[in-house]
DNA sequence: CATTTTCATAGACCGCAGTCTATAATCTAT
DNA sequence: ATAGATTATAGACTGCGGTCTATGAAAATG
């Protein structure tokens, strides 16, 4: 349904206008530091026009955070289809953890796991229908066909767990101060989960 | 440092009250359904009373969280010395998913959680020097010595690593709507990462 | 065209966590 | 005992995210 009427060809503007300098803002000054006062000042609009746009502030932000859905699909396209199940689960994760690390940064991540916390919030992380829960299936699933991953779970538990790895891996890179490698961290981790404990 | 004047001791008296009415509030009615407002109006005090004692919302709810520590060491006092180094550790896990269950419940650590995010806060999570890292440590220290645990990341890692899975664990609990058995959650999970992912 | 309806926007307003300032009760020093 | 310093508390105030109401311009109706 393409943009008819002089009234949503307006609105399409003013959302835009919000959009762009909310963007820009947040990547300045950090998301924390941006009021939607300011928001709403700097785009010239009102917090009638944003709210009529966007749910919330945080929302604003989601809408960016849901690009990494298109990076998913680009990231099983361009994947060779014969590598093993476990490299790929592995390629998945760290290129995850870059792209979080350049297109939200630290302070994005802390903002998108402190609003999913929100009370009676529909929050996309717990949204099982996402594509990354997909991608990760599929890889699992052809992974335990092969024989190459274990079988003792079923591939929809597998991804709901190894999903709570990631995400446990960047709330510890959200809380913690100093020096955090995401992508080494989430490496060793699938190591260790792979190898397993025992002896 | 016994209390000593008069005023010391209003002033300790007034802090319980405090303590004690938000305590009994969000209990009856969840950590975001109290305001301080509130608080104060219920304990006949004031914000200055309130803030002179406590940090924050937050912290006030964080004297409660760290009874946890008492339980750490009363669990490794009362468990059997010559248990498996894995067996210890589940156990921990479990009774660790239980206590937090019962005593701040989703809403609690929900809030908890959403308070170690934010930003330029010392939040209690992250604090490496809390006695949950110190029991867990000697237990998987005493594993890799007796030869059960792998020894491919030192005590200190894999300390590190485990309590970032109890904390994806929690944080998915906070997040996910339904059912979600905390228990056996860890369970599954924790029996997972022993025996490992390949083949 | 004239009218009625719709709806994007403006901005006053609310509730909340947290800060600041004033004050009076208590403590200390002489 | 009195004067002066200290400090726990009261409560007005700020800044924020978010809601509500009013309004005028655009769309639909006839």
């Amino acid at each position: 349904m393409v943009t008819k009427t002089l009234r949503q060809q307006k609105a399409l503007e003013t959302k835009q206008r919000i959009l762009r300098t909310a963007l820009a803002l947040f990547s300045a000054k950090g998301f924390d530091h941006v009021s939607v006062d300011e928001i709403v000042r700097e785009s010239a609009t009102s917090k009638g026009a944003f709210y009529g746009h966007f749910a919330s502030k945080y929302d604003i932000f989601l809408e960016k955070f849901k690009e990494i859905d298109q990076f998913y699909s680009e990231f099983q396209q361009n994947l060779p289809d014969e590598l093993p199940a476990e490299d790929k689960i592995r390629k998945l994760a760290i290129a995850q953890m870059m792209y979080l690390r350049e297109e939200l940064g630290r302070d994005g991540t802390r903002a998108l796991y402190a609003y999913a916390l929100t009370p009676s919030v529909d929050n996309y992380l717990s949204d099982t229908e996402r594509p990354l829960y997909a991608v990760l299936e599929s890889f699992i699933s052809a992974g335990q066909k092969s024989g190459e991953l274990a079988s003792t779970a079923s591939a929809k538990r597998l991804t709901m767990l190894l999903s709570r790895s990631m995400r446990g891996t960047l709330y510890d890179w959200a809380i913690f101060d100093g020096d955090f490698d995401l992508a080494a961290e989430i490496d060793e981790w699938l190591e260790l989960l792979f190898t397993g404990l025992r002896v």
